[in-house]
DNA sequence: GGCCAGGACACCA
DNA sequence: TGGTGTCATGGC
């Protein structure tokens, strides 16, 4: 497939998503912090199990930097225990309020107010701060282009054959970005629709044959092999 | 009762 | 650079 081919399927697959599911008003969260907060807990983890711990955050009016900060790590593991890896997840906001303070003091302003290369370089130094982690803070939580590549992002695409020649985060996430417009919306919704796709697809057809995410399918080249995704479309 | 979900990191070869 | 083990709950 040559380039302007993948501009072409890159946009379409997108266009597709967008007029059957929408726009997905991502990220699922009220305030930047909590955006950050939600992308370090959503880790390898249901976004449901997240929500718990967000609300009990809520609840001991601990959903902010200072208050995070003089938690103990144990009593925080314990508000975050509903979504996993807690005790690893506490350390991680830990690290993250520490920078956080110590360089940016708590300004979110400040934080998001330099070049996304810069931005994303800092994030990355962050433990507990991984690539998904550092392009969701600066995507949903700064309102910056860069684009986020998840396991659903890869699965999907994976079956409609739609793939960087090397497996790994910066080639996928190249893929994306030199094949799309720099555009921030775009972007946004991109990911929420393959995320909602996912989601949707997974759980209400995890045996389907004609699913594009069943592994045991074959790829049909189409760009949706599912065949539930035609209906409405 | 088993499987898996919007990863990241340490450790090893 | 790449593969594997670890961290862990809750929903289905």
């Amino acid at each position: 497939m040559d380039d302007q081919e993948l501009n072409r399927t890159l946009l379409n697959i997108y266009q597709r998503l967008y007029t059957k599911y929408g726009p997905q008003h991502w990220w699922p969260a009220e305030k930047p912090f909590e955006v950050i907060i939600g992308a370090i807990l959503t880790q390898s983890t249901n976004w449901t199990n997240v929500e718990k711990a967000i609300k009990n955050l809520k609840q001991a009016d601990a959903l902010k930097p200072d208050a995070l900060r003089k938690l103990s790590k144990d009593k925080l593991a314990r508000l975050i225990h509903a979504c996993g890896y807690y005790n690893v997840k506490a350390s991680k906001l830990k690290a993250f309020m520490e920078w956080f303070g110590e360089k940016y003091h708590d300004s979110l302003e400040r934080l998001f107010t330099q070049d996304v290369v810069s931005l994303r370089q800092q994030l990355l130094d962050i433990y507990g701060i991984g690539n998904e982690t550092a392009d969701a803070i600066i995507l949903y939580a700064g309102n910056k282009p860069t684009f986020v590549i998840d396991a659903y992002t890869r699965r999907i695409m994976g079956r409609m054959g739609i793939k960087p020649y090397k497996d790994s985060y910066n080639d996928w996430q190249k893929m994306f970005m030199e094949n799309l417009p720099t555009d921030v919306k775009l972007f946004n919704e991109y990911h929420g629709l393959l995320v909602k796709l996912g989601k949707e697809v997974c759980r209400t057809h995890p045996l389907c044959h004609q699913c594009c995410l069943n592994p045991t399918t074959k790829n049909t080249g189409d760009v949706f092999p599912c065949r539930h995704l035609h209906h409405g479309k």
